[in-house]
DNA sequence: ACTCCTTAGAGACGGTACGTCTCTTACGGT
DNA sequence: ACCGTAAGAGACGTACCGTCTCTAAGGAGT
């Protein structure tokens, strides 16, 4: 019997995980599932995570990179936002609102993070376009940096049906530009 | 032994609900203890409720009124839409972000319904506003209509400590207000 | 090459809660 | 007075949790 070790044992876990995961929902992931079909025990899931959901997370990290790590720059304001949307409404595709759910109930010391990230990204986004000269300043609330970030993920969290493409042009169009365009500087 | 029946019964059977939930919350929330609570067996809640979820949505509708038929109306649509986002926290606050993940989680079906009836509501007093002369037009795009109540629902979601009163305002005067005041008629 | 030590692989175990089923009996309707 | 519905109570089988135990594989050290 040939016995897996280190990294590679834990890539065949979190592919395991993922596999799971993908076929399963995470509702009705079990940690016997993944252990089974790792072809090992449970002990060895429990001695790498302490419970579901720090194990699925380390599956999605295994597998996706991060939007952090990949901001667009297209040379166009709304191009950029858009990507990022993008790239947000395609990634929660792959996942599948019964994940998101279900680590938003099971992992809320997580939650926080997931969305200050995101800040960092539209900053940079709103930085280069003040640079360029499409937008008066960079200096915008938070809230309105975030807001279509936010407004996206919250549809995503409450709509039933996947989103058709004009709710991101519509999040961009109707709500982001009109508040960066041509409003002054920050009221508070 | 006296036995309870009809809407007596279910009476009871709501408001255990509702003390296991504020006690225990959603995700340690069990029939079993609901049904001690009530002095009854699980078979008197599975003849009303199909599972946990349906049994909470009930006993918070048993328990609070809807925001939809207690529209502020104040005669400023500032401090209308913040009527409504006080509304909005001040009901979070109570169920507790437990409740709202669990709910989210377990049912899905649901989710749509809660956040489309706050379009109505918010379509309501942007009228009003209008109507007041207020804001130039009442023609505006779901998105910009659905954007403070969404961004609220959506912070509250991810927060972890309890929102800052600047929460609230910001959203007003930083994002829904610049949106309403100074733009043209819808682009779309 | 031999020993030691960690830990993989496998499964038993007790615990909890699910959702169903069964049984007796209170009580409202006719 | 009778009957049928459903309350109250709990047993039951199932599923999965997280822990514990045991054997033996296979690196590390000498």
């Amino acid at each position: 019997m040939e016995r897996r070790r280190g990294a590679e044992l834990e890539g065949v876990l979190l592919d395991a995980a993922w596999d799971e995961l993908m076929e399963s929902g995470y509702a009705r992931l079990t940690m016997e599932a993944v252990a089974a079909r790792a072809h090992t025990g449970k002990q060895v899931l429990y001695r790498r995570w302490r419970n579901r959901a720090e194990l699925v997370i380390a599956a999605m990290r295994h597998r996706t990179g991060s939007i952090v790590e990949n901001v667009p720059d297209t040379g166009s304001l709304r191009d950029d936002v858009l990507g990022v949307l993008r790239l947000m409404a395609e990634r929660f595709a792959t996942l599948g609102p019964d994940v998101v759910h279900g680590l938003l109930a099971e992992a809320p010391d997580l939650d926080p993070e997931i969305y200050t990230r995101m800040t960092s990204v539209m900053a940079t986004i709103v930085k280069r376009a003040a640079e360029r000269g499409e937008i008066p300043t960079d200096d915008l609330p938070d809230r309105v940096l975030t807001a279509p970030t936010n407004l996206l993920r919250h549809e995503m969290l409450f709509a039933r049906d996947p989103l058709p493409a004009s709710a991101l042009t519509s999040l961009v169009d109707d709500v982001f530009l009109p508040l960066v365009s041509g409003r002054p500087g920050r009221s508070g």
